[in-house]
DNA sequence: AGCACGCCGACT
DNA sequence: GTCGGCGTGCTC
């Protein structure tokens, strides 16, 4: 028997099937989609089977497989064909397509030892009869006679080599269990009365053809209810589903809403869980044991087999696209070719649906499905810009308006979320005296401060150093730390208001594992007034009693240099405001900015999101952004800055040359041109529909594959062009 | 990725 | 003369 592999490097020049011969005790465990363990040159490589030849018998040429890794395929026939598909769309290397959609316990990658964890049982051998125990032997057996089977871990103030003794003489049987890590509480079912809006969406669904829809749907208004009804609706059915949503709202908080309604059916795919973890759920999804899929981005391969529907949560969010390595996929494409295959509907919700999806919704590619208004019947909170150039009337980083608010809720035993927008934002020390700030020295980058070891780093490469007390340029003692972390937000609020109870919740305070969902908890109960953070309080949280939202400084995010920076700054602002008001009280926002005018920040004032999209549709248009073109970034790398910009002169003169009806920019420097010393400059594309683009761009990086010195990275449709 | 092969510079 | 630099090519 002889069977293609595909090894586990990811490198052009052998992405493609190797042939071995199988020895004969292998061949009947073989089949494709297994990994399997290969000689490759000198080395010992995993990889996956892709074909077995029957006809031949073996070929005294080809070298033979060491061994078997699995027992069972972990990739199946429509996953394995949809990496063919993401290896021509992404232009990556296929194995690196296949390895993203594993968990890395099952990813080919020769040395990686991720457990299974087993639970060890014993019982009585009713075969053997007992005979002469001693005493601390009786008492092992009669506890295991009154249980009947009982776990190790609960064998407790018991003798060890009594135990082993039992077992070796036969009268105890010895049986393992798998074990999964994620313990699973049951749940009372919980299932809400959906409005007449909420119940036409689902039924526009689950009665339509198998489309791909655009729920577009305002915040409060009820979106995760009518995903549950409608997954409710294909389990009934005896089908599977995927529910997709942004690494930041995967909080235990929305899984619990899930897991209320299903229990569990549930399986949970996040970055929270250990791999173990992660293998674990992989196991009950692959088993059967889960059929409902809730994850981030890479649950999009979750291996279901009878897909009833895929549901993508925040489908605005760029946290879709995979953007800092191979393959740069976008788990929305994903999810339409998955439904092709399973014959099933995708469902893409938000409350500011990015202009792409509505483009493609006014072009009929897409389902529009709307429900415009919030459950609680309440209207949308009122919104109040706050200008922050008369600072006169500021104390701080907070406006009058927004303190007195504060003050009022306060009194009235309401709660406060305070949003500090940290998007394009950095907390760096720089020099009073001369202007001097730290810089990496391998990327241009400045270094960010941490308080918590008080050590600046780099962001990038990781990079490290002490914080001196001196200025290393002038010499004086004048460092100071600017920018406003949330530490520095909550100092001032606590002089304010002494008696408040302030949660912070950042990046910092939250990385500890369970403590995002004890702080959500501790806020829900009301153990706090404030909760004050980053983008993370900005999504998917229902708290009933917060009725004023503050954003501290709406512009950071408009600043940074990139398309699409009003709308993601327009959405953030959006989906904030919404977390207030979604109960009983009206909800009240105040946006504190130095652009009041700034029709980003303006239009959500009005909630206006057909407004913004008017007004950024045009100019888009203008521009020629997206979505009336499409992007692909080329970046070009190596240590040799002049050699990698001769070649991506050469680049562009042959796209040029190429892909005459598309425009080429650049080559530009990137703008964190040098990072850990590699030297990086951009070539983007922007092209309606250029079917020759892929081979063009193709046969660049065929070009460059054996040189060393220069590295080609393509992606398409990035979430913005660093 | 790792390793062999091969063709030019500076050393016991 | 030989050791070794790394550019190039190959791995079933």
């Amino acid at each position: 028997m002889v069977v293609g592999v595909l090894v586990e490097l990811s490198n052009k020049n052998i992405d493609r099937v190797f042939e071995y011969n199988v020895p004969d005790d292998l061949a009947s465990l073989m089949k494709v989609g297994i990994r399997v363990l290969v000689p490759f040159g000198k080395m010992e490589l995993e990889g996956f089977v892709l074909d077995i030849k029957n006809h031949k018998d073996t070929d005294k040429d080809l070298k033979s497989i060491i061994s078997i890794v699995d027992s069972e395929v972990v990739l199946n026939e429509e996953l394995l064909e949809l990496g063919k598909l993401m290896q021509k769309s992404t232009l990556s290397t296929l194995i690196s397509c296949y390895q993203a959609m594993l968990p890395k316990a099952l990813k080919a990658k020769n040395g990686s030892n991720i457990n299974i964890k087993y639970d060890i049982f014993y019982k009585i051998n009713t075969n053997i009869t007992i005979d002469k125990l001693n005493d601390s032997q009786k008492k092992i057996i009669d506890l295991v006679k009154e249980k009947g089977l009982v776990l190790r871990k609960d064998l407790i103030d018991i003798s060890i080599s009594s135990l082993n003794t039992l077992i070796k003489k036969g009268y105890l049987i010895e049986e393992k269990k798998e074990h999964y890590r994620v313990l699973y509480k049951e749940k009372d079912i919980i299932k809400k009365k959906l409005t007449d809006d909420q119940l036409n969406v689902v039924n526009k669904v689950i009665n339509g053809s198998n489309d791909t829809y655009l729920l577009y749907g305002v915040t409060g208004s009820g979106k995760t209810e009518v995903y549950m009804e409608i997954i409710d609706y294909y389990l009934n059915l005896g089908k599977t589903s995927i529910v997709l949503v942004p690494e930041i709202s995967l909080t235990p908080q929305m899984v619990n809403r899930f897991r209320e309604r299903f229990g569990d059916k549930i399986a949970a795919l996040h970055s929270a869980l250990s791999d173990g973890e992660k293998y674990d759920e992989w196991r009950r999804i692959y088993r059967k044991e889960a059929s409902i899929v809730i994850g981030a981005r890479s649950a999009i391969f979750a291996p279901l087999i009878d897909i009833g529907v895929i549901i993508i949560d925040e489908e605005h969010s760029d946290s879709y696209k995979q953007s800092d390595s191979n393959p740069r996929y976008n788990a929305k494409d994903i999810a339409i070719l998955r439904s092709k295959y399973h014959n099933c509907p995708v469902v893409l919700g938000s409350a500011t649906p990015s202009l792409e999806a509505i483009a493609r919704a006014q072009k009929g590619v897409f389902k529009l499905l709307e429900l415009p208004k919030r459950v609680n019947g309440k209207s949308l909170p009122k919104v109040s810009i706050i200008d922050m150039n008369e600072r006169k009337k500021s104390k701080g980083y907070f406006s009058l308006e927004l303190l007195n608010s504060i003050k009022d809720r306060l009194e009235k035993q309401e709660q406060i979320i305070l949003l500090l927008n940290r998007r394009g934002y950095s907390n760096f020390v720089t020099c009073k005296n001369c202007g001097f700030t730290f810089k990496c020295p391998k990327c241009d980058i400045t270094l960010t401060y941490h308080k918590s070891s008080n050590t600046l780093r780099c962001h990038y490469c990781g990079y490290g150093e002490k914080v001196f007390k001196k200025c290393p340029e002038c010499g004086e003692e004048a460092l100071s730390n600017l920018g406003v972390g949330t530490q520095r937000i909550e100092e001032e609020l606590k002089n304010i208001y002494p008696s408040s109870r302030i949660l912070r919740m950042d990046y910092d305070t939250t990385s500890r594992k369970g403590m995002h969902e004890e702080m959500i908890d501790k806020f829900k109960n009301h153990e706090y007034d404030i909760l004050l953070g980053t983008q993370m309080v900005a999504k998917g949280l229902d708290f009933s009693l917060v009725t004023l939202v503050g954003v501290i400084n709406a512009d950071t995010s408009l600043n940074i240099p990139d398309f699409r920076s009003s709308e993601n700054t327009f959405s953030l602002l959006s989906q904030v405001a919404g977390r207030s008001g979604r109960s009983e009280k009206n909800g009240e926002v105040f946006i504190q900015t130095f652009n009041p005018d700034h029709y980003a920040i303006n239009l959500v004032k009005t909630h206006n999101y057909i407004g913004f999209y008017e007004k950024e549709m045009s100019i888009r248009r203008m521009l020629k952004y997206p979505p009336y073109y499409y992007l692909c970034n080329i970046r070009i790398s190596g240590k040799d800055a002049s050699y990698i910009y001769e070649e991506s002169l050469k680049i562009k003169r042959s796209l040029d040359r190429n892909i005459p009806n598309d425009i080429v920019l650049g080559p530009s420097n990137s703008s964190i041109f040098r990072i850990n010393d590699i030297f990086r400059y951009n070539i983007i594309i922007k092209y309606k529909n250029d079917k020759n683009l892929y081979e063009v761009l193709d046969k660049i990086i065929e070009h460059y594959k054996t040189n060393s010195k220069i590295k080609i990275d393509v992606d398409f449709n990035p979430s913005q062009v660093l």
